[in-house]
RNA sequence: CGCGGGGUGGAGCAGUGGCAGCUCGUUGGGCUCAUAACCCAAAGGUCGCAGGUUCGAAUCCUGCCCCCGCAA
């Protein structure tokens, strides 16, 4: 029986974890990341993976570094066979890498060599693609630079945002898995090297990535609006307070002679923001303390916002 | 005890001691070739809950419930 280590974290993981479990792999241990506070209150939460593990009963390890000899010596005691790794969040050192006879099969959230790095479906939704996927991958020294087993692709609708496409691609990722695995032990799969020139990069997003830019093209905020939904969500500030744009829409040739960031009124009252470029229609808001409003909701109640411009 | 904002007619908000108001929506009427546009009118509120202070509380005090932003 091939003995698994299955590395994960966030939600993105969870499926996979459940479907080697499902299919009756022996998972002999799970590694996470450590239980960190979170949320309003500063409670200390458990990741997803954790937590089904925990119902599970399996080897729950979560080292905050896998360059430490101690954390790599439990590793080793768990005598992987393959480790399975999805969006785990801690970089693999070689002597780890080296570990399983059978290498680190990573599941990951593009099509390589397109979008390698920390944030590859908000990377995906940035770019305007029109389709998303998954990579089987063996793990390298390099970011996601491995070769690749199996690739499986799905479309990106229009109003996509990373958080309606992420539970998908994970579904579509484990299912990927449990196809792959078994045909990659048996040798039956060639590992295919990435395309180096074809690579694109999706770096880790950051709380600033979201101050949104009124003076780039309504479209390009259009997709940021949908990338960075929900974290950190595209945002600006409107009387000195943190309003979030969830959804929105770019008008094609809205032109306004008006400078970019002024709101102006739009039909049923709704609002829009002039841009360097073209109009970006509001569809749903949030006022920093306030509840997600439609726009028409929002505008009726936040007295001067139309004509109002805004910072950036 | 991490920091902070908020609960007021169907929706969103203003109102910080003296008869409860605004925008939108709803209903009725008008205008119009027509309209989600415009004009006129109307309905609709135990001001989160409980207690207290006061001649008088949406407004001040105490306790409780609920929603949300930051942070992670």
């Amino acid at each position: 029986m091939t003995r698994i280590v299955f590395m994960g974290t966030p939600e993105f993981a969870v499926p996979s974890l459940a479907a080697l479990l499902a299919a009756g792999y022996e998972v002999a241990g799970v590694l996470t990341r450590a239980d960190q506070p979170a949320g309003r209150g500063q409670q200390v939460e458990m990741s997803p993976v954790k937590r089904l593990a925990l119902q599970y009963g399996l080897t729950i390890q979560q080292p905050r570094t896998l360059r430490s000899a101690e954390a790599q010596a439990e590793l080793a005691a768990l005598a992987p066979d393959v480790m399975v790794v999805a969006a785990y969040g801690l970089i693999l050192p070689q002597a780890v890498l080296n570990l399983p006879r059978f290498g680190c099969v990573n599941v990951h959230g593009s099509l390589l060599p397109r979008h390698r790095g920390a944030a590859p479906i908000a990377a995906a939704i940035l770019a305007g693609d029109t389709e998303a996927g998954i990579s089987i991958m063996l793990m390298d020294a390099g970011v996601d630079t491995g070769p690749v087993l199996s690739t499986a692709s799905l479309p990106i609708a229009a109003d996509d945002t990373t958080g309606t496409l992420t539970p998908r691609l994970a579904a579509l990722g484990a299912n990927l898995l449990i196809d792959t695995l078994p045909a990659y032990l048996r040798g039956d799969i060639q590992p295919q090297p990435q395309e180096d020139a074809d690579a694109t990069y999706a770096p880790r997003i950051n709380k600033e990535d979201g101050q949104i830019d009124w003076a780039e093209p309504a479209d390009l905020i259009a997709r940021r609006v949908r990338a960075y939904q929900p974290w950190p969500s595209a945002y600006t500030t409107w009387n000195g307070l943190l309003l979030k744009v969830l959804r929105s829409r770019a008008a094609g040739e809205g032109r306004s002679d008006a400078l970019p960031g002024t709101v102006i009124a739009g039909p049923r009252g709704t609002a829009g923001v002039v841009t360097g470029e073209g109009v970006l229609w509001l569809e749903e808001v949030q006022l920093a303390g306030k509840r997600a409003l439609p726009v028409n909701a929002f505008a009726a109640g936040a007295r001067g916002f139309i004509g109002s411009r805004l910072p950036g």
